[in-house]
DNA sequence: GACCTTGGGTTTTTT
DNA sequence: ACCCAAGGTC
């Protein structure tokens, strides 16, 4: 879509009685309407979970655009996710139709991009700037503190990363650190120093990093008043959904966008109202969040912005939905119950009309694969009750979880997607083609050109690349440009024709790249490396699988042709950018989706399964040690709830691998916030952990001959689901204060008799390497496996 | 310059 | 358990 910027300054009616089509506002709450036709310059919704706020948000757009009070063009609405700006328009379009198409409705970062886009020239950047993901802007950082031998102050890519992202948020750049910064200590003059290189190391290669994105566009506004006013003209109805998950930079910007128009920067012939001084009254300002969300502190979201935003906006209004219309009532207890245990909160009380419901059903497995068999087993039993697997959802907290449950799901042949887990465009080969895209659209971007230099292989090793490297800074050049002079830097004739032959290459693909399609791009690159072809001709299973996700790539541009025909590469690579976890979620392919519970937020489904509820993973065991960090943890498990609409089970294991060492795990402290009565225990924790409690167990059976995997800490899996969730199931027992040395005999009830050969670990978390007659070796909790010392 | 082995560090969450 | 970097060998 391409925006005429200059046109857009309309007529603005504002009746001062809005009209709104009671059909807009049907079955909506009281507090709903009120938040659909209230007018004002701010309005704060407060969106409790399940409370309807994207029908109050599509439905106060479509009045808008109903009572003529708004152009489509004149609304921008900034929301979490593409997906949820995908779903929004979707919406909008029910109500108003093609109107909606008129209207800029994306995430921070798209917008952000649209307009430093339009813009580049004025930021001193090109209008094909690269975006960098966290791996880009750590793999540049690596560099640099390698050129400045900087680990040997301490400073780790990771932790430098974080600082200059968490600076950026705040909106402190490089020269306004330097300002701050304090000189005399050499740790802070030397970060100081990678921030500054970092900084221009981004300058040069024509790129900025995610944070860059929303800071730029700020810098934007604030050095170019006559940039700002375009949009302050043209957005006179700004609304935000997830309010609560603001960090200051965006804020920043949203004060830039609803400021009003000083008179110097309206054209004479403006159509709009002007205020009695001639400028142009501020944009109306709409928020929708609930604190009780907030669960993206670490990347800079700030609470205040929501729970201030009455003292921000004096004139604001505040309409606070609570009715829930997802959940049943035992859910939204548990819910209000553990946010309740939160201090320093607006008070909010989730309820229902709908119903009790079931109760939530908790389970305690013996590892995670018991856990995850668990979830597996009643998954089945809630398909053959009639639930569709799209309507399943598994949480987790950290994404190494998610393993165990892949494991079980691919024997129970339940199909299952990790929306944010496939991570496709991390993979090597992706990024290498990526990088192959880049240096087409930014020729400037010498890291994605490094990237590929020697991929496939064309005898460009680090050596060659260093001259290469020496050369451009001797010259003042970009990398590409030194390639093209190789033949004057005395390199051998091989590696020299090598060098030749990629730059002409790429010149070449260049030249097309203004009109030709990506696929045809990509196509031309892949062929004419030889990428793909070295790839099929390796023979390896390995290469034959990065072969297709190559291919999977080529149609995934082709993709995009068909939906944006007008895309270019430039496009293309920015939506790739910035595609989120969140946006591959399919609601109806037929498969559960399994995510960390940061995804799962906006989402609901009928049946939410939320594992690994244990300390030192819910609440992590990292946030437990920071400020405000076990809140912030408990707002994750309140998010986790609420996205159930009639079952909620809660699980875990009492041991948990940790850096693939079996550990023994705690209940989380948050399943003690839920009213017991609440919660049917299959297997409480108290079962699972009693002292030397020993239960009939199932009979172990293996069909099939040897199971897929084995687990040493685990009891095989494979057993009749049947008999899995009927009868009592997992043998979960304590060996007390059992202790083991190298050279004992145990028998073990699974593996049968072996000899111990190592014993490492101390207490409860000691370990036995046990040498199996017939099954192998195995490490175990020596606490709590089913052995016993011969 | 490519390939293999070894050893150390590492995981919270993400646009 | 796994990923990556470094160092050794061909």
């Amino acid at each position: 879509m391409t925006w005429l910027l200059d046109d857009l300054d309309g007529d603005q009616a504002t009746p001062d009685a809005v009209t709104v089509d009671e059909e807009l506002l049907a079955g909506l709450n009281p507090q709903q309407r009120e938040a659909v036709l209230y007018r004002g310059p701010a309005l704060l919704i407060v969106a409790g979970a399940g409370s309807g706020k994207t029908s109050v948000l599509t439905r106060r757009i479509a009045g808008l655009i109903a009572s003529r009070e708004a152009w489509p063009s004149q609304i921008l609405a900034i929301t979490f996710t593409n997906k949820a700006a995908a779903e929004m328009r979707g919406r909008i379009r029910e109500l108003v139709g093609s109107d909606a198409d008129g209207m800029w409705i994306s995430t921070f970062h798209s917008a952000c991009v649209r307009i430093l886009r339009r813009q580049a020239e004025v930021m001193g950047l090109k209008q094909g700037f690269t975006i960098y993901d966290t791996a880009d802007s750590r793999a540049l950082l690596k560099r640099i503190l390698k050129e400045l031998d900087a680990d040997t102050l301490g400073f780790s890519v990771a932790g430098v990363a974080n600082r200059i992202s968490k600076l950026k948020n705040e909106l402190t750049d490089v020269d306004l650190f330097a300002r701050q910064v304090n000189m005399d200590d050499p740790k802070e003059s030397a970060f100081l120093e990678l921030f500054r290189r970092y900084t221009q190391g981004l300058r040069r290669a024509n790129a900025l990093d995610f944070d860059d994105l929303i800071a730029e566009t700020v810098y934007l506004f604030r050095a170019f008043p006559d940039v700002a006013a375009l949009y302050q003209r043209r957005f006179r109805h700004v609304l935000v959904d997830e309010y609560q998950d603001t960090n200051a930079a965006q804020y920043a910007l949203i004060r830039e966008l609803v400021r009003p128009v000083a008179p110097e920067h309206v054209p004479l012939d403006t159509r709009m109202r002007v205020g009695a001084d001639g400028g142009i009254p501020a944009a109306t300002l709409t928020v929708v969040g609930d604190s009780d969300q907030s669960i993206y502190a670490f990347r800079g979201a700030d609470m205040r912005n929501i729970v201030e935003f009455e003292q921000d906006f004096p004139q604001a209004k505040v309409v606070l939905l609570e009715q829930n219309y997802r959940s049943t009532q035992n859910i939204l207890d548990a819910a209000n119950a553990v946010i309740g245990n939160n201090f320093d909160r607006v008070a909010k009380n989730l309820f229902t009309t709908g119903g009790a419901g079931e109760r939530i059903v908790g389970y305690t497995g013996y590892s995670a694969h018991d856990e995850a068999q668990f979830v597996a087993d009643e998954i089945e039993a809630l398909k053959k009750a009639g639930e569709t697997y799209d309507d399943v959802a598994v949480f987790v907290r950290t994404n190494a979880q998610t393993r165990p449950l892949e494991e079980i799901f691919i024997r129970s042949a339940i199909p299952y997607r990790i929306p944010g887990g496939t991570k496709f465009y991390e993979r090597a080969e992706i990024k290498d083609a990526m990088a192959y895209l880049i240096q087409i659209a930014n020729p400037d971007d010498d890291l994605a050109l490094r990237r590929v230099m020697n991929v496939p292989r064309r005898g460009i090793g680090p050596a060659t690349e260093a001259a290469l490297q020496a050369h451009a800074e001797r010259t003042g050049q970009t990398l590409r440009d030194a390639m093209r002079d190789a033949a004057s830097l005395g390199l051998g004739a091989k590696v020299t024709g090598a060098i030749l032959d990629l730059a002409k290459l790429l010149d070449d693909v260049a030249a097309t790249a203004a009109t030709a399609a990506p696929a045809d791009i990509l196509n031309t690159l892949l062929q004419q490396t030889g990428y793909l072809a070295g790839l099929r001709a390796s023979g390896d299973a390995q290469d034959e699988a990065r072969a297709e996700n190559l291919e999977e790539l080529v149609a995934q541009t082709r993709e995009f042709r068909r939906q944006t025909p007008e895309g270019n590469l430039v496009d293309f690579l920015t939506g790739v950018a910035l595609f989120a976890a969140a946006d591959e979620i399919d609601d109806e392919d037929g498969s559960v989706s399994i995510m960390t519970l940061h995804t799962a937020k906006g989402l609901e489904y009928d049946a939410v399964f939320l594992t690994g509820v244990e300390e030192e993973l819910l609440p992590h065991r990292i946030s437990s040690g920071e400020p405000g960090g076990i809140a912030e943890e408990r707002r994750l498990f309140y998010v986790g709830i609420t996205r159930a609409r009639k079952r909620l089970y809660v699980s875990l294991s009492m041991t948990r691998s940790l850096f693939g060492e079996p550990s023994v795990a705690m209940p989380s402290r948050f399943l003690q916030e839920i009213p017991a009565s609440l919660i049917d225990w299959k297997q409480s924790p108290g079962d699972a952990a009693g002292r030397n409690a020993m239960r009939p167990r199932a009979v172990t059976s293996r069909e099939g001959g040897r199971p897929k995997f084995s687990y040493s800490t685990s009891f095989p899996s494979d057993r009749p689901k049947k008999e899995w969730t009927s009868a009592v199931t997992a043998t979960v027992r304590d060996n007390g204060d059992l202790t083991l040395a190298v050279g004992d005999r145990i028998r073990h009830t699974d593996f049968g008799e072996g000899r111990v050969t190592d014993v490492t670990g101390t207490g409860s978390k000691s370990i036995a390497e046990v040498q199996f007659d017939t099954a192998g070796r195995k490490r175990l909790l020596i606490k709590i496996a089913p052995i016993e010392k011969l």
